[in-house]
DNA sequence: TCCGATCGTTCCGTTTACGGAACGATTTCA
DNA sequence: TGAAATCGTTCCGTAAACGGAACGATCGGA
């Protein structure tokens, strides 16, 4: 299979993972360290000149704390349903990852339990986290200033602080969350307020 | 990884890949030969003693016409949204596959958008559906005396005839599919009626 | 301005996944 | 009852995925 002397696989695994790696802050090496494979493995994956063994992948999905459905978005899996992250009480589900000049974007969907409030711990600086509201009322933002938020609502804060996600009103809340992660940490152009989180409502 | 001379591999997708094989009547060879690859491979893959290229699932994958996470179960993916399958206006994704002594039953989620109607082949002789409504209403059975059902009830048919699936009501409906495949396609034991579909309702 | 650390790439020997062929067992049909 | 077909497994040579090591480039601090 591929025989054209230089052997490629499916390049568009080899943009996720790299988005996928860069987005969290991780080198090749550091990454190649923690999913117990070598660099020559997870380069030669990136340029898309090696065709993983399924083994490969576990590990290194797993060191990325994704799925391994979220680098090889394999076409049964909707653009909606398709890994979700994290368990506990709020359940998130990785729907699409893209990189952007600046920055590399995150977009997931939260379903928080009725009555739950999670703390998430605080990412690297410059990151930013966008939320909208689907369905139910949402209480997040930095711990020390959340806001509320209801359908069609959005929230936006910097999440270099450890945050909320509540569910209120004893209803199952859904949102979509967007988490945009600047390539340089020092310009967080395009980004949210310093403190507290801001509330928009749109349309 | 996995020094201990067998070199073994996670047995489970092999027990996936057989029940889903054997689910649809192939022969290991004639997968093999679908899928383009070598009946070693398919053999070794299912005796879990080989650890498969993303390539090789790929192409086993779309020979069963599965999503490959229909084979991997990966761990992020929730039981409840893993793996849509055929496109269409029926959305239909696999939660389940599993085997019993006499038959195989596969567990699917259908999502039916608000009044579309589509008509399905028919599966071989032997082969039963059985369909709980889980919201919206559903008129579905064999395509020459299909019944309906709303939330809580249930329906039954002999599948071997072109069936069809339809949401009443201009609301978008959703429903719980089992396929029971039996092994012997002569004994159809644990099966439903003869030519109409069963209404139940259970308590 | 060095020097050390770390970056990502490339080279290399080992391991192993691959497909094809050969195999015995089982089934099918004349 | 024998011959042919097909079943699933096993053997084998080849291709390639693997981890480790070596490489030059880049960055940071003394």
């Amino acid at each position: 299979m591929g025989e054209d002397g230089t052997s490629r696989f499916d390049p568009a695994i080899g943009r996720r993972l790299r988005g996928l790696r860069e987005a969290r802050g991780l080198s090749l090496s550091e990454l190649a360290r923690r999913a117990g494979v070598g660099k020559a493995t997870v380069s030669g994956l990136e340029h898309g000149t090696r065709n993983p063994t399924l083994e490969t992948m576990y590990a290194i999905a797993a060191a990325l704390s994704v799925p391994m459905s979220a680098l090889t978005l394999d076409p049964g899996a909707p653009a909606g349903d398709a890994s979700p992250v994290r368990g506990r009480a709020v359940v998130s589900t990785l729907l699409e990852v893209f990189r952007e000049p600046g920055a590399t974007y995150e977009m997931l969907r939260l379903r928080i339990l009725a009555g739950v409030e999670q703390t998430s711990p605080a990412h690297p600086p410059g990151v930013t986290e966008h939320l909208s509201v689907v369905q139910g009322t949402i209480r997040t933002g930095p711990a020390a200033a959340p806001l509320t938020a209801g359908p069609g609502e959005h929230l936006s804060w910097a999440s270099d602080v450890p945050h909320v996600y509540a569910a209120l009103g004893g209803e199952e809340a859904l949102a979509i969350l967007l988490i945009r992660t600047p390539h340089d940490p020092a310009a967080a152009a395009g980004g949210a307020p310093e403190g507290a989180a801001r509330r928009s409502s749109a349309g």
